[in-house]
DNA sequence: ATGGTTGCGAAGCAA
């Protein structure tokens, strides 16, 4: 089973984008972020043609995650419980294949100490606290999304250019840990122990060609998901060419 | 490597 993760930056805008890796890299199951598109002006029949079911949590014009998958995709449950994430929409959940499948995009936080920053170390604790009452380590899950969270300094460029600033932070590394303490390994790291394979380069000043980036888009599988794993890939061929995204998608095989 | 680009939506913000 094939498990894909991609922030699309518009689903609108990169539908064409999406049609045309869906048939190369053929996962079973993508999850989606930053679709900016509502749940009912979702493009359920055009991924349909292809052999996809879709589900969605979306308002139309931020955020918005989906799921889209060739090998079931029930249960569907949006946002954390009731109250919390009601207007985010920056989580959702469905069983594909036998996995509890999570699609997540974890606030970017923009400025270290800022509110924003704090609201992204309460939405990630939110995350782990919805994990330990909606589901068990011990099954097949699978949480995959952009955390805005480089894990550690093989998944940054320059330690010292970004100094100060999100995403590299010891509360965000600490509350991923906590996330995966809950029971759950980056499945792209058992796969792979290089440096600087990176999934999202910023747009600007031609970074990705100048291979600055993060690898911030990650695949969290339980243990028992995650013994399984037998390839992984950052697609970077996704981020060139025309209208990309500013991440590539990432993938893993899995029993 | 502090200067840039893209998407949304129609100016400026978020990333």
């Amino acid at each position: 089973m094939r498990i894909a993760t991609w922030n699309v930056n518009s689903l609108n805008a990169r539908l064409p984008r999406v049609e045309e890796w869906l048939e190369y890299a053929a996962p079973d199951v993508l999850c989606m972020q930053e679709t900016k598109v509502a749940e009912a002006s979702f493009p359920t029949m055009a991924l349909s043609a292809l052999g996809y079911e879709s589900a969605s949590h979306g308002d139309g014009r931020w955020n918005g995650v989906a799921i889209v998958s060739r090998v079931g995709l029930d249960d569907v449950a949006r946002g954390f419980e009731p109250g919390v994430d009601e207007q985010g929409c920056r989580i959702m959940a469905a069983t594909c294949g036998g996995v509890r499948v999570h699609s997540v995009y974890v606030p970017n936080g923009r400025v270290v100490g800022s509110e924003h920053y704090l609201a992204k170390l309460a939405w990630l604790d939110e995350l782990r606290s919805h994990l330990e009452r909606s589901a068990s380590p011990s099954e097949r899950v699978a949480v995959c999304g952009d955390f805005n969270i480089a894990p550690d300094d093989r998944d940054i460029y320059d330690r010292q250019a970004l100094e100060g600033s999100t995403h590299i932070t010891e509360p965000e590394r600490k509350a991923l840990a906590a996330i995966e303490d809950w029971g759950l390994v980056d499945g792209f790291r058992l796969l792979h122990d290089e440096d600087e394979l990176f999934t999202w380069w910023d747009y600007r000043a031609g970074n990705f060609h100048k291979h600055l980036g993060m690898r911030i888009d990650l695949i969290l599988l339980s243990r028992s998901l995650a013994e399984t794993a037998s390839f992984a890939l950052v697609d970077r061929n996704a981020r060139k060419g025309k209208q990309p995204s500013d991440h590539a998608p990432v993938l893993i095989d899995v029993a």
